[in-house]
DNA sequence: TTACTTATAGCAACCGGTTGCTAAAAGTAA
DNA sequence: TTACTTTTAGCAACCGGTTGCTATAAGTAA
């Protein structure tokens, strides 16, 4: 065997006719002042099953100028925490276009990059959904490139749409749910350290836990303001030194660890203190118990995503960027209750 | 502006030269028969600069017959439970690659695939790496396709090398370490349901828990045959009824819950029962208290996969397939200790 | 039978690069 | 000055497809 796979040519000589032929045999094309007979049309459609022939994509790309790649930027992200709602994000991306009739390939980057450098992928591609942030360099190729974009929960860019989150309307629901059952010293357990440098949702929750604190007439309680190293140390600063009653936590890590902390300093929850989270559906339903939370909407946010971006890869001319904000629900279960009366 | 992206032909005529010196510059293809002087080779640099020349991947993969493109097969199973092996995986593949000279892209395959289709990617690439495992379509083309490809923690396969762990070691490891701590009751907590279906760890481990067992004449603990869906369940069965003093379990997901579990039951770890689970570094980390665990080595079957791959696809002939099986190793935390008296 | 349509299929250029080979210019020895 | 090297760079084919246009065969009306 000279060549394992065969290629147009090879299906064109083994049923006797011109590569063009096949060409518009194989893609339907016919019509457009182009038709064959029907037994020349069998005869390649069998030569091509008996070659098992395959197009070879990027032949094809190379005439046609697209790629049917679409590529998802800063995947990286979703394997540095467990569980975290970009990997949802991912998903709901990957299960639309995976259902596109012509289909789309979606491609996902997990390489950490440099910061100045690119992180686009050399080749073309037909749309980029853009996890969280990426660098100025990639921001300006894929405008360069003409290529769509849609930025899901980071910062609207020029250029491109995005999808992002409601972080204050939020943390009001947050902090509305937990004056509603009595609670007055309401506790902030902020981001790690390790948490996407200066990603807005860790300014934003943070800022309207003092905002709205502070329209109601409450101090915050001592720990808001620090990244979140200790759970332990965490929880007995703010909830055994200065009794608060109840945490919201920036992330479901940190949850996780406050409520391992909680166990292994004899408190339960939500009978000792109640305790909300930030996080998605996915998260909060591995977590037992189950967690009240104030739902990050990541399965939404892929869906909506890959709307948009597939409308613009299938127009032909260049559309307007749309933003998309969506209002995050705060979701009951059982880890928020009445305070008890100290 | 006509075209937003610039190509040899431009660069050439923008240089007074023709495309293939062009090329032969900027790929530093100098020699063989073949040399400019420095003046055109400054002002084709300089060209190219002004005009922001990037080559079209596409159009030179298809001469050169390489895509530079290496596939991560069944990169989904890395999105199914929070903090699994196969992110380890993913990124230490990732790492290597990218730091490699002449870049390779790694791009990672995260659809849902119908079991009887191909997983590939239409377009060439040069080399997969497989998570766990593949359906035969997938196999199949490779094969045909010539692409080199390894398993990773998956059943060998005829044609691709493979990275595998040795369960059975790692399972003899967990036992005698909980005897030699003094335990005679250790229970098993197997699989969740929703496992990858027949992945070989989940009869290796379960098996050859019934074999230890049984080789040190103790009697396997209730609740070890079933699939894990509750822990509180669980817990009330093996340790409870059945006095287990201790835990062995086949994933961190498991034993996430039967921590969680545990203390709603008001049991501790490790005073009332030990605790002891297969995962991986990353994994064990961000529980706590810190697990004793049976090391996956994730990182390193990744680094392997990687080092096999490169070899394979930089050697101009069809390389002999190896096979790597792994030792895990027993790592000693806080989740096991002696057991209390009764 | 002739003239004009319509059906059928191939030619050849092109997408954006790479590369073997050849041609022209410059250098060097005799 | 002539003859032969070496330096320098371009021609054109090719990778595997797509597609506008044209050529030929067959069909139909007069």
């Amino acid at each position: 065997m000279a060549k394992s796979v065969a290629n147009l040519s090879d299906v064109a000589s083994l049923s006797g006719v011109s590569k063009s032929t096949v060409s518009r045999v194989l893609n339907n094309k016919l019509g457009n002042g182009f038709t064959v007979r029907e037994i020349v049309r069998k005869k390649i459609l069998n030569a091509a099953k008996v070659l098992n022939y395959r197009p070879n994509l990027i032949a094809k790309s190379l005439t046609e100028q697209r790629s049917r790649m679409i590529s998802v930027l800063g995947g990286a992200h979703a394997l540095s925490d467990l569980g975290n709602i970009y990997q949802t994000v991912i998903n709901s991306v990957t299960r639309i276009f995976d259902n596109i009739s012509g289909g789309f390939d979606v491609i996902v980057d997990m390489s950490h990059h440099k910061p100045d450098v690119s992180h686009l992928p050399a080749w073309k591609i037909d749309g980029a959904v853009i996890l969280a942030q990426a660098n100025e360099n990639t921001i300006t190729d894929l405008t360069e490139r003409g290529v769509p974009f849609v930025i899901v929960n980071g910062k609207k860019i020029n250029g491109g749409s995005s999808v992002t989150l409601d972080d204050v309307h939020g943390m009001r629901l947050a902090i509305q749910h937990l004056l509603e059952l009595g609670h007055r010293k309401i506790a902030y357990a902020n981001a790690p350290d390790t948490r996407l440098d200066g990603h807005s949702s860790v300014a934003e929750r943070h800022q309207t836990y003092i905002n709205q604190m502070s329209k109601h007439e409450l101090s915050p309680i001592a720990g808001h303001d620090r990244p979140l190293t200790s759970a332990v140390d965490f929880i007995n600063e703010a909830v055994i030194s200065h009794e608060a009653t109840a945490v919201i936590s920036y992330g479901h890590m940190n949850a996780l660890n406050i409520m391992q902390a909680a166990h292994s300093l004899g408190l339960a929850i939500p009978q000792d203190f109640s305790l909300i989270c930030f996080c998605d559906e996915y998260a909060a339903n591995v977590m037992s118990p189950n967690l009240t939370f104030i739902d990050l909407q990541s399965k939404k946010m892929g869906n909506i995503a890959s709307e948009m971006l597939l409308v613009q890869t299938s127009s032909r001319e260049k559309l307007q960027p749309k933003h998309i904000k969506l209002q995050e629900k705060l979701v009951v279960r059982e880890t928020t209750a009445e305070p008890r009366v100290r």
